[in-house]
DNA sequence: AGTCAAACTTTTAAGCATAAAATATTTAAG
DNA sequence: CTTAAATATTTTATGCTTAAAAGTTTGACT
């Protein structure tokens, strides 16, 4: 008798996709909750705020709010409120733009500045310790997993 | 001169596990966002509901606010609200318990069961669609990374 | 019975998220 | 130069989310 192995039909196909999208959505879930624990913990501060703060941090001149929302990728009205926050904390600043008085550009402040430095290096170090559970080769067959995946989804 | 890799630093590991993670976030954040564009095209629903749904119809005699609060791991006040809209919606009901007084079931009406299916059926399809980048066995080998890191996070 | 802690749920306050409407300004067309 | 369309942002309405407070009800122990 062969040992070749009969392909698997449609429907157990289907079936394992969906249970594996539910594991992955599982992990993402708990790792991502477990980052605005600590960031709530240590900082308490949130993950909008400190994806805001992370795009302004690459920009020393500041941003349009429309450029935080393509690039964070959420709505317009929700980056007003967060810039509004963080300015009222002392970490962000609104800037008036010279010759389009329709614009406002958002800049972290100094304090915003060595805050956010902090927390970026706690928060890469929480991500190293969450994911700790991959060696490098583990690392590398995953994120070819991911690149399969996110390649599939532009297809379309 | 020898093929041996020398082992990477502590430090790009590091930076390695960072890049993947917001890799992991893109991927899981795309394809939930398209199924809540389904749910809400083709159902005119939307993910918390269909979740709560889905662990009512998997209990015929309805579940306590606190068992569904429980599965779904959100919080008490949360259920609360969305069971609410089902109500609204024809879809669920609020029944006494016989015995405590302080205690709610809800349970899916005949409406809700018909609905749930048909968003079930609809919801494993579009999973397969957007989960079609990968084979059964890139399948399997996420699904091992999975467990390593979930194994790795339960260890905390 | 009376009291008090525990259990179950809802309410409240605050924040995040969207879509759609409203406001203000700029640009382009006639 | 006026008007219309396009652009940038904020506001509004609605919903999801949490933690903490408030409201009942239950159960156990005097």
């Amino acid at each position: 008798m062969s040992t070749t192995k009969s392909a698997p039909t449609p429907e157990s196909l289907s079936k394992t996709r969906l249970r594996l999208w539910l594991k992955f959505l599982k992990t993402s879930g708990e790792i991502e909750a477990e980052l605005r624990r600590q960031l709530r913990a240590e900082f308490n501060t949130t993950l909008p705020r400190f994806d805001v703060m992370a795009a302004l941090a690459r920009a020393p001149d500041g941003l349009r709010m429309s450029d935080i929302s393509q690039r964070l990728r959420v709505s317009n009205g929700n980056v007003t409120g967060i810039v509004e926050r963080l300015v009222e904390e002392g970490l962000a600043l609104r800037v008036a733009v010279q010759g389009d008085r329709r614009a406002t550009v958002a800049r972290l402040t100094s304090k915003g500045q060595e805050i956010f430095a902090q927390q970026a290096h706690a928060h890469e170090s929480w991500i190293n310790d969450l994911m700790g559970g991959l060696s490098g080769d583990e690392l590398t067959s995953l994120s070819l997993r991911l690149d399969a995946l996110l390649h599939h989804l532009e297809q379309e």
